[in-house]
RNA sequence: GGUUGCAUAGCUCAAUUGGAUAGAGCAUCUGACUACGAAUCAGAAGGUUUAAGGUUCGACUCCUUAUGCGACCA
C-alpha cells in the first residue's frame, strides 16, 4: 500500500507538473482514504492549490485526473466532486497489493525510525493493597504499549516499581502486629495482597475511631489526625524501618513476600509481564544523593529548617520540596533515583512512564529538576498520563468501599465468558483444562480491549455490564471473528486448498474483497501511528475494522461453494491473511485469540 | 485562590490531526440461518459537536470569553 501511495503521489506531481507547468513539494501531496459514499479509494484535496496554480479547485481536480487516467497504469478512473479529486485504483491493483502484503505479513516488525531503545515503567503498585480497576488500565496500557514499541523493532524493557516502603506499608504492618495473632495466608487461605490490604483496611478503621475519640474530646480535627496514637506509631515504625531495626525489617520483609506472590499471581492471570523489577527501597538512598549533588550544584537550596527545595518559577512551576527537614525522603527523591539507576542499567533513548494524569504536575516536575541536574537522559523521558477510571456511580473511592477489585472482577468476566460459551459455544472435543483456559482468553479478551479501545489521555467509564459484553465492538467479537476463520482454514485444509493462492488470474475483485485488502494493507501504517501515539486504542480500532471487513466478505461472497477455482483460493488466502492480521493486532493489546469459541 | 485537562446521538466511544452529508457499538424498531460458525450480516431511527464570538476557500479540530465537570499546587 505504501508503495501505491508513494506511485501515485509521485504521478500527482507529475501531473502537477505536466498541466500546470508548477513544481508541488511532495509534502504538500497529502492523500486521504476516499470516503464511502464516493467512487475511489484515494483522495486528493485541491483546495489548497488554487492560489499556486491560479485555476479553481475543480478545474484543477479534472485536469489531474484526466491526466493520471492517461498516464498512469494504476488509476482506472476518477471523479470531481467541488475540491475533491477522487481516485480509483484497478482491481488488479489492489491484487498486486495483496501479493507484496503476502510477502510481509502482519506481525512482520515495521520499522519508523522511531526510538530503538526503550523502557517501559508501568504497573508500579503500593505493597500494602491488592490491585484494582485502575490498575488494570495502567497494567493493560503499560503491557500494549510495550508490544506496539517493539513491533517498530525497538528493544523494549518493560520495568516494574514497587512502592515498597514508605508510611502505607507501616500501616498494614502496625495493623498486622496488633491485630493480625500470626495469620498467614495460607492459614487464612486468603491471597497476600489481599491480607496485606486487609489489615490496611483495619488500621483506617481503628486510626479513624482514634481520631473521632479526640475530636469528642475537644481536640481541633487536624491535629487529632496528626496525633492519634496510631499515626505516632506508624511513623514511629517508619523511623525505625530507616534506622534498619530487625525486628521491623524482618516484619516488613515478611509481608511484603506475601504481596509479592499475590502480584505474581494476578500478573500471570491478566498476562502481563516485566523484565526488570526496581524497589524504592533499593532507590530513595541514591535519590538523596542527586538531592546532594544539586545542592553542590547550586540549583537546589537548604531553608532553615535544613529542608531541601527547587525553584522552577522559571519552568513555569514553583518551588518544590526534595527533602524533608529530617532528611526523610519524599516520593520525588525516590524518582531522582530510580531514573539514574534505570539509566545506568539501560542507557535508554525513551523512558516511558505509565501513571495515571493525577500525576502530570508530578512528573513536570521530576523532569524539570532532572534538566536543572543537567542529566543527558532528563529529554528521554515520557509521562504516558492516562485518565482515570469511572464507575457508574462516580469515582472510586476506597473510604466508600467502591474500589472494584482486579482479582474478583478478573473472575466474574471469566465466569460471564464461560457461561455464554457454554450456552453458545462451539467447544465439543475440547478437555475440561482447554476450555478453562479458553474463558479465560475470553473473558480477559473482553476486559481488555474494553479498556483498550479508549483513547488513554482520556477519563473513561467503567460500564460492568458492557465490559463483559460479547457482541459489538468487542474483543470477544474479534475473536469470534478469529475462530470463525480458522475453521475456514480447517476446511481448506481437508478439501487441499493451500494458503499460497496463485493470484495471476484474478482481475477483479467484489467490493468487500476491496475493502478487505485496504484494510490489511494498512497494518504497518496503523502500528507506527499507534508506536507514534503510544496509543493501543488505534491498533484496538484497527482490529475491529479488520474483523468487521472480514464478516462482510464472509457475508458476501462464497468460499468453498464458488465455481472458479482460482477465486476459491485467492478467498482461502485472504482469510488465512485476515486471522493473521488480527491475531497480530490483537497480540499487541495482549489479547490472545482462539481457534474456536 | 493559582495551574491545568475534558465537554460529540438516550448511553459508551470514534472522527486519518484544518477537509466532503460528523461515524461505530449498546439500547429501540425491521429484515437475513435446511448453508462455510447468527458471539454474525443488512437496514431504519437517533446530532445546532455545552454556549456565544473570531480566524479562512473550509472548524468537532485553531484563538478569545462564558458555563459545567475533573485533576493538581498550597
Amino acid at each position: 500500500m505504501q508503495q501505491l501511495e508513494q506511485t501515485l503521489k509521485a504521478a500527482l506531481g507529475a501531473a502537477i507538473q505536466q498541466v500546470f507547468g508548477q513544481e508541488v513539494p511532495a509534502s504538500q501531496l497529502t492523500l486521504q482514504p476516499t470516503r464511502k459514499d464516493f467512487a475511489g479509494q484515494f483522495t486528493l484535496v485541491t483546495f489548497p492549490f488554487t492560489k499556486t496554480l491560479g485555476k479553481g479547485p475543480e478545474q484543477i481536480g479534472q485536469a489531474i485526473g484526466e491526466w493520471l487516467v492517461a498516464n498512469t497504469p494504476q488509476v482506472s478512473g476518477y471523479n470531481v466532486v467541488k475540491g475533491f479529486l477522487n481516485l480509483e485504483v484497478a482491481d488488479a491493483e489492489w491484487v498486486n497489493v495483496f501479493g507484496q502484503l503476502r510477502q510481509t505479513p502482519a506481525g512482520t516488525p515495521v520499522p519508523t525510525g522511531g526510538p530503538q531503545n526503550v523502557v517501559v515503567e508501568y504497573s508500579s503498585p503500593n505493597t500494602n493493597k491488592p490491585l484494582h480497576l485502575g490498575h488494570l488500565r495502567n497494567n493493560f496500557l503499560g503491557y500494549s504499549v510495550a508490544e506496539i514499541l517493539k513491533a517498530t523493532g525497538a528493544t523494549v524493557t518493560k520495568a516494574n516499581l514497587v512502592n515498597d516502603r514508605g508510611i502505607h506499608i507501616c500501616k498494614s504492618m502496625l495493623a498486622y502486629l496488633q491485630y493480625g495473632q500470626g495469620e498467614t495466608p495460607q492459614s487464612a487461605g486468603i491471597k497476600g495482597d489481599h491480607l496485606a490490604g486487609k489489615y490496611y483496611v483495619l488500621f483506617e478503621k481503628h486510626y479513624r475511631e482514634q481520631v473521632r475519640q479526640l475530636e469528642a474530646e475537644g481536640v481541633l480535627p487536624d491535629v487529632a489526625k496528626r496525633q492519634a496514637p496510631m499515626m505516632l506509631e506508624a511513623q514511629d515504625m517508619l523511623r525505625q524501618w530507616e534506622a534498619g531495626d530487625e525486628a521491623v525489617v524482618s516484619l516488613w520483609r515478611q509481608m511484603n513476600g506475601w504481596v509479592y506472590e499475590g502480584f505474581d499471581a494476578t500478573y500471570k492471570s491478566i498476562g502481563v509481564d516485566f523484565d526488570k523489577y526496581y524497589y524504592e527501597s533499593g532507590t530513595y538512598l541514591l535519590g538523596k544523593e542527586r538531592v546532594e549533588e544539586g545542592l553542590q550544584k547550586g540549583v537546589f537550596f537548604k531553608k532553615e529548617d535544613g529542608s531541601v527545595w527547587v525553584d522552577l518559577k522559571e519552568e513555569g512551576l514553583d518551588e518544590k520540596l526534595l527533602l524533608r527537614a529530617d532528611g526523610t525522603s519524599v516520593y520525588i527523591t525516590q524518582d531522582l533515583g530510580t531514573a539514574e539507576l534505570k539509566y545506568q542499567d539501560f542507557h535508554y533513548d525513551l523512558s516511558v512512564y505509565v501513571i495515571a494524569d493525577e500525576q502530570n504536575y508530578h512528573m513536570q516536575v521530576l523532569k524539570a529538576v532532572l534538566k536543572k541536574l543537567g542529566k543527558p537522559y532528563a529529554d528521554a523521558i515520557y509521562h504516558l498520563s492516562y485518565g482515570m477510571v469511572d464507575l457508574p456511580s462516580g469515582k472510586m473511592k476506597s473510604r466508600e468501599g467502591t474500589v472494584v477489585d482486579a482479582d474478583e472482577l478478573v473472575r466474574e468476566v471469566v465466569d460471564a465468558a464461560k457461561a455464554a460459551t457454554l450456552e453458545k459455544g462451539k467447544t465439543e472435543g475440547l478437555t475440561e483444562q482447554e476450555a478453562d483456559q479458553l474463558y479465560h482468553m475470553l473473558g480477559l479478551g473482553a476486559l481488555k480491549y474494553y479498556l483498550l479501545k479508549v483513547d488513554p489521555k482520556k477519563r473513561m467509564l467503567f460500564n460492568p455490564e458492557e465490559s463483559v459484553s460479547l457482541e459489538g465492538h468487542t474483543g470477544p467479537f474479534i475473536q469470534y471473528s478469529h475462530a470463525r476463520i480458522s475453521a475456514i482454514r480447517r476446511k481448506a485444509a481437508e478439501l487441499g486448498i493451500a494458503e499460497d493462492a496463485d493470484l495471476t488470474s484474478i482481475t477483479e475483485l467484489h467490493t468487500t474483497e476491496r475493502e478487505l485488502v485496504q484494510e490489511l494493507a494498512r497494518y504497518a501504517a496503523v502500528v507506527a501511528e499507534a508506536a507514534r501515539t503510544q496509543s493501543p486504542a488505534v491498533v484496538a480500532q484497527y482490529a475491529y475494522d479488520v474483523a468487521k471487513a472480514y464478516n462482510r466478505v464472509y457475508t458476501e461472497v462464497e468460499i468453498f461453494r464458488e465455481a472458479d477455482a482460482a477465486k476459491k483460493a485467492f478467498r482461502v488466502a485472504l482469510s488465512a491473511q485476515t486471522a493473521q492480521a488480527i491475531k497480530a493486532s490483537m497480540g499487541l493489546l495482549g489479547i490472545q485469540v482462539p481457534e474456536r469459541m
